[in-house]
DNA sequence: GCGCAGAGTTAGACAGACCTAATTTTCGAG
DNA sequence: CTCGAAAATTAGGTCTGTCTAACTCTGCGC
């Protein structure tokens, strides 16, 4: 069973995180295509190979779609636990900044060693979440799960925490850091344009208000209280 | 030029270290198949490949062996770097024993990014020697050398400090540990068995004679002085 | 309930990196 | 100077993971 390609780990996650966006539907072979940059024939022809080898990992119905069996989904979760704390670690221990570090660990997360994953781990005390607010699964696959919000779907006057952030494009992560807003920054919504036009939103801290599109908005995420992130005082 | 293949990159390895054991003669197929574990074919259908693409890395003739190029002697001692960085990262960040850093160095090597490396050196304080005493080379090439030489060469009487240690074999690494011979140890030759016998090793500060094979000594190398390390108070 | 657009699959190729088996080259011993 | 063993290369295959192009489902609009 083990020593899996990066290329086999890298479905299983893509499996996973299109599944987790539809409420554990089967995934589409389009969406498993843009999220993985591939040509759709391509994950045909993947889904095929993980469906017929053993242990199956995923199940596989042709023009239907696919979805992870326990023991895929297990591996899914290593590999998004590999990458949340190397993500982690790379910020508390090196002084990266959340905008470097996706990349980095879509690298790394299929290279290291359980050994190495343990040692990580204690060194950041076990945190329950990555620098951008994603819940790190533990060694047996469990989350810390945060009631939170899109920052999209508040009303004016409403507000709360930063409590998760897309990792996608790190140019948005710049701009953000730069405007202070970042995790567990408290954010009241002052203003909504209509027509999905731009949300005012008041980083209280510094007590400035942004306007941000609701590109951006559909990506942070806010919830009424702070999260204990498991990792604040984990310099060592 | 960018992104060559692990493969590429570990055939470059391969080729620097056997022309360094050989005094910078052509490397040939045999040696390479040993170091990399490919069979002798695979070794000359990736020099054909290598030679044929540009920018050059190696010279190569057939039935006669191979070299690097200027360019692929940098590529080679980059991916060196990057492995003596990591394994001196390992162990001095996280605990790792110097027998466990080599196999881990091995797949990380391939995979950091020059930020991550960058970020490792200024942590370590831009150490000149892996765990195991191997010179890391700096961003331009060079190498910190020092005057040793392997304990098999040394007469009864003679000693002096632990410089280096071959970090291939684990096994030999933990025994190693346990003698308490590790770098910059005092170490002196009380008796030397006849026909390549054992050679006994007394260790200072334990004071404790033990009998080592050729085959360790071979491997462990010793100078008058001890070694600037430049990374005894990496600790941060 | 039919047809068609778009999603999905099959077919066929290719590149990378490896293998075994067969052949060729090299070189030292006699 | 010739012969044979060891070293190296060629020949031909396999396995991954990808691609494009061509075909085939599926289900929505009417």
């Amino acid at each position: 069973m083990r020593t899996l390609s990066a290329a086999v780990e890298d479905y299983l996650k893509a499996i996973y995180e299109v599944q987790l966006e539809n409420d554990s539907a089967p995934a589409s072979t389009s969406a498993l295509a843009d999220k993985l940059g591939v040509a759709r024939a391509s994950v045909t022809g993947m889904l095929k190979k993980l469906a017929a080898t053993e242990p199956t990992l995923v199940e596989y119905r042709p023009y239907y779609g696919v979805g992870l069996t326990a023991a895929g989904q297990k591996i899914a979760l290593e590999v998004i636990r590999h990458h949340r704390l190397i993500e982690a670690y790379l910020t508390d221990a090196l002084g990266f900044s959340w905008d470097e570090v996706h990349l980095e660990a879509d690298q790394l997360e299929h290279v290291i060693s359980e050994e190495l994953e343990s040692r990580i781990a204690d060194y950041l005390g076990h945190p329950s979440v990555d620098p951008h607010g994603h819940p790190i699964p533990s060694k047996e696959g469990s989350f810390a799960s945060a009631a939170e919000a899109p920052l999209t779907s508040l009303e004016v006057g409403e507000g709360g925490y930063v409590s998760r952030v897309s990792d996608r494009d790190s140019e948005a992560l710049r701009y953000l850091a730069q405007l202070g807003l970042k995790l567990n920054a408290a954010v009241e919504v002052t203003e909504k344009a209509p027509f999905d036009g731009p949300i005012h939103v008041r980083i209280v801290k510094q007590d400035e208000v942004h306007a941000l599109s609701r590109r951006l908005t559909d990506e942070i995420f806010v919830a009424p209280e702070k999260r204990e992130t498991g990792r604040s005082g984990a310099k060592r």
